[in-house]
DNA sequence: TTCCTATATCACCATATAGTGATATGATAC
DNA sequence: GTATCATATCACTATATGGTGATATAGGAA
């Protein structure tokens, strides 16, 4: 139907999460990895990852704590297939997804664990650095 | 680049716009048989279209007053090209999309000097119902 | 010239969307 | 049990977008 053909396309049609589906034509990935990547927060990137799980175009797995993404591999959706092959057609010179990729092979390197301190650490800078201002006001 | 990417992709990800992509696959068009077939006003089309050209996905060509729209032929875009290769898995039994076809068929059979009639026809009584409206007011 | 028509653009409003911090859920470790 | 961590969801704001009427532009006809 046309309401899902354009569902599909609008999830595909946002600078994150074409990047993000740069990432995954490389490998599966869980959200704290894409929070080092992306330097994005955890809602952030767990609501976009949301938007390509919800139009079919991404498959999540549960493994423990972490939520693994990949590409979705359901063959019954004709246009997601076909918008899922579009994807190498992504710009390979762009620097945006250059850097990506970049990061990608490091963030590969040392595993799923070195992510989740990492996203620890932003996320407590970030309240502490909140709790700061707030004592600032006062 | 990505920005054109997403450009591109945007472009395409609306319903309205899927509709327009979709007649284009078949004949070229001028705006006032869009707005004959979708059934929407003459600053809306335009727009949509506009957005389309924007992005590349379509030309134009001005002969007289009357501006006719077709998929763009543009070798030198990798994306648009591909986006453009996708028209075909718009979904064929979709109703909105069989009924915008079907009603191609009778504007291509009548001729452009009907949709003028049709669409001017339009824009009148929109004027004076508005004006109407304002008459009951006072 | 003046009138009419086809299209583009503008201004506006209503809705949709991206990003974010806070909170809720759910699993694991202690 | 509690504590901790990964993720999902909620609430909110700022911005983007779709639809529309009004206006501007520009070509053709009288």
């Amino acid at each position: 139907m046309l309401r899902e053909f354009v569902r599909s396309s609008k999830a595909m049609s946002d600078e994150t999460r074409a990047r993000i589906l740069n990432l995954l034509a490389h490998s599966e990935l869980c959200v704290c990895q894409f929070m080092v990547i992306l330097d994005m927060g955890q809602s952030t990137v767990s609501k976009h990852l949301g938007i390509l799980k919800n139009a079919g175009l991404v498959e999540m797995e549960k493994r423990g704590t972490w939520s693994f993404y990949r590409l979705s591999k359901d063959k019954t959706n004709a246009h997601n297939r076909d918008f899922i092959r579009l994807l190498p057609s992504l710009p390979k010179d762009d620097p945006i997804l250059q850097k990506d990729n970049r990061s990608l092979n490091e963030v590969s390197k040392k595993g799923v664990a070195f992510c989740s301190v990492v996203a620890l650490k932003k996320k407590r800078r970030a309240r502490s650095i909140h709790a700061g201002e707030e004592r600032c006001d006062r």
